[in-house]
DNA sequence: TCTAGGATCGGCT
DNA sequence: GCCGATCCTAGAT
């Protein structure tokens, strides 16, 4: 793994994130996710994400345009993280998108760790934050910038049959017109 | 100030 | 399939 950057590597930009949400989403499969820590990088190339569209979404944190301080990174420009806490143990995290004033964005759910040629699916939001040391401090980072956590193209290419959607999960609160949207995004997983 | 509940996960039956 | 952990946020009082 490279230490800081692949050659062959782009690191998304402000264009890349300031799209419509649901374009965003699909096109972050296959891109890599980039934590930098003490020194130390390591990336894992994001393999599952929802969608989740502002204040019309009632499954989203603004829905009805709500705006409070824990989603306050929701309206800033695209290509701002937004980790939150969840159930009292799990940081979730999240990328605005569409532009400021905007409040929508990607949450990212799953991700694979290891070889290319042999990578596991890490699936499940609150588990890979906590395998890339993601919390509260990255809340609100610009990841177009911060030299602690972004987001690369490495050339992966997504052909449309690898791609599985479906509705998000547990979100029912959100009753079945919002809940039903398939706005949950999967690469498929390979046959070990 | 008080209280309810949540964009989850892992362990157990 | 069910349930408890764990704590912050938001809205009500």
């Amino acid at each position: 793994m490279p230490a800081v950057q692949a050659p062959s590597a782009r690191r998304l930009s402000r264009a890349d994130f300031n799209r419509p949400t649901l374009l965003v989403a699909r096109d972050l499969l296959g891109k890599y996710l980039v934590r930098r820590e003490r020194g130390h990088t390591r990336a894992a190339m994001i393999v599952e994400v929802e969608a989740y569209k502002g204040p019309a979404d009632r499954a989203a944190h603004t829905h009805g345009g709500r705006r409070t301080p824990r989603v306050e990174p929701l309206y800033r420009d695209g290509g701002t993280a937004y980790v939150y806490l969840c159930y009292g143990i799990h940081w979730l995290l999240n990328f605005s998108t569409v532009g400021e004033g905007k409040p929508e964005c990607v949450l990212i759910r799953g991700i694979a760790i290891g070889d290319d040629d042999d990578a596991d699916f890490l699936l499940g939001p609150g588990r890979i934050t906590r395998h890339l040391g993601i919390d509260r401090h990255l809340d609100g980072a610009d990841v177009t910038v911060s030299d602690r956590l972004w987001v690369e193209d490495r050339g992966v290419r997504i052909a449309p049959r690898a791609v599985r959607r479906g509705p998000r999960v547990g979100v029912d609160y959100a009753g079945p017109h919002w809940a039903g949207k398939p706005w949950r995004y999967q690469l498929i997983a390979p046959r070990r």
